[in-house]
DNA sequence: TTGTAAGCGTTATCAG
DNA sequence: CTGATAACGCTTACAA
């Protein structure tokens, strides 16, 4: 028996819908509907005997239809530029999570960071008429920004900052990071310093205040090699080499993201270059390994998590009619001085 | 002015319709509807008419109404019990690329390692009436079955192998993996082993095998620690030093993912053991750092791009009614030897 | 608390 | 190649 022909081989009979459902239940549609999304406003005996034709029938509820009607689909979608990238998982993971706790489901769309068809991207995903979207970043074509300001609808961008958001937004300033490290290394008295870098948009911002501090100061060098995104421990080691290849040397690698760190520190450990004393090597992310790292990695933290929390909660509060308190959240950093640097 | 009251404030005037397009354009709605979905049937003249049309409205369609009318919705709804784990995020993403180059969307749902409420997530899913699904696994409740074989859907099962999926699936044997990381030790001469293994279905399956090559052999001990999911270098690491605490000497340590390979070579070099020549460490899985690690990880490649490319066009063609060749594919592994052990 | 009627915005189908 | 009509399966609004 080839049982894998068992699915999608036939036709199924006909779907069953609210109809005939009502029809065993001797009840009419409109109660079955009422049974299913407001069982406090009909009587508990017809909820039961609702409930049991639902099971009897196997119906499963149309949300097209339904939010074809209500004009609510319950769906949310969520716009990343990458998810095999540690940054941006945790984040949508929580988003996801928060929002099936409130009985929402996410469209999730990986655009790359080429922003070029973001626009057709979010038409795409306008024409599914969610009740709301999380959009990564704030810089968007004009085009979209009307598409999206036309579109009215409930919007959280996360991961940058603005003061004027199309709507909602939640997250951090990534000058202030660059600058913080920059402040960090003068403090230190990094002057040499070889930067391992991403070329997405929000770590060249973090890189740009960086070495905007560095500038004035005396003795103050500054060379940067560039890495792929997603980044990797590959590239990390990778940038280390180039970077030494010249014959120069540093007093720190800075680096955009914590993988990174971690090859750079890798790459110099298989040189016999100790960390931090030869060469102090700093990250970006505080992911999971920063901290168990040998040496463990001097880091800035985002709380990613909180992050894709609190879009999730303004979006679901804002769909349900309740205006949230504060619309631009700043979460903030936090600087973790650990071994490497 | 506070630009963000600029979006979700007011009631749009009312959203744009196929009517409004017909009208604007002097067309019937049915005329338009065919000029957006099947243009090469409308006269060239026609159907630049209606794209004029639709960009002076700003005109988004619904794929509602659209699903509802045609049962067809261009979704693909793609179950994973986690996306924190550099597992499944490879192959979510190559998923979702080769879908979206295909003209549909990913509805992606996170159900965590409880498969409790996976007939449910189900059930919601279903209700958004997605042509095909992708599902994490061969493992279903009865209940859960009856729904899926009873929906008729295209769908791919993966990360796992069965004679009898289904519908389709694209998968390895978990079996054959342990069997084969077992033989290796031995051939090695590893016969004291100690296992970093985190609780999940799929891993437990490797180990189990794994043991049994091990199991009738003299002289070969095994013992093992938990590490909880997603699994992390921190875990690695504190697995290692749990196996070490009672005082006992391990040849190798095999762990159930790389990430914990890379946590226990890290303890390892951290307390003076050499590895290979003093513990040898084994990982599973063969994510981006494995091969560029120090030393390089010896570990088991699964084509984790290439089974979400094959899943999604799979389904694809399934769908748009090109029945696929093969509707089981055994993608295999690699045992990938390299310095670690 | 339950039922009736009228859409919601498309597309399938058949006619022209 | 284009148009008219009838669904698609549900919910809103109102009536009973």
């Amino acid at each position: 028996m080839k049982e894998h022909s068992e699915l999608g081989g036939v036709a199924p009979a006909r779907t069953v819908t609210l109809e005939d459902v009502a029809r065993l239940a001797g009840l009419s549609p409109m109660t079955v509907s009422r049974a299913i999304n407001k069982p406090q406003v009909v009587r508990p005996a017809t909820v039961a005997r609702v409930m049991a034709a639902i099971q009897a029938t196997g119906y499963i509820p149309n949300l097209l239809a339904g939010g074809l009607a209500s004009r609510r689909t319950r769906l949310i979608a969520v716009v990343v530029p990458q998810i095999n990238n540690s940054m941006f998982v945790d984040t949508v993971q929580a988003i996801s999570d928060r929002l099936a706790a409130r009985g929402y489901q996410m469209l999730l769309c990986v655009t790359g960071y080429s922003s070029d068809n973001e626009a057709e991207t979010v038409n795409t995903i306008l024409s599914r008429r969610p009740d709301g979207m999380v959009l990564t970043g704030i810089h968007h074509h004009a085009e979209l920004r009307k598409t999206l300001l036309n579109a009215a609808l409930p919007l959280v961008e996360i991961w940058d900052l603005t003061p004027t958001p199309l709507d909602m937004l939640v997250g951090f300033s990534h000058e202030k990071i660059g600058q913080r490290i920059g402040e960090y290394c003068l403090q230190r008295g990094y002057r040499s310093l070889g930067l391992v870098w991403a070329g997405d948009r929000r770590a060249q911002l973090r890189r740009r205040a960086l070495a905007e501090v560095l500038q004035g100061q005396p003795g103050c060098r500054l060379q940067g090699v560039n890495a792929p995104v997603p980044t990797s421990l590959g590239a990390g080691r990778q940038g280390l080499s180039q970077l030494l290849a010249a014959g120069q040397r540093f007093d720190a690698i800075v680096c955009s993201s914590d993988t990174l760190a971690q090859g750079v520190i890798m790459e110099a450990q298989a040189r016999g270059l100790r960390v931090p004393e030869d060469l102090a090597v700093i990250g970006f992310g505080d992911l999971a390994f920063a901290e168990h790292n040998q040496p463990a990695i001097t880091t800035v933290a985002i709380d990613r998590l909180k992050m894709g929390e609190l879009a999730a909660t303004l979006l679901a509060d804002k769909i349900e009619g309740q205006a949230p308190a504060e619309a631009v959240v700043d979460l903030g950093f936090t600087l973790r001085v650990r071994e490497s640097g």
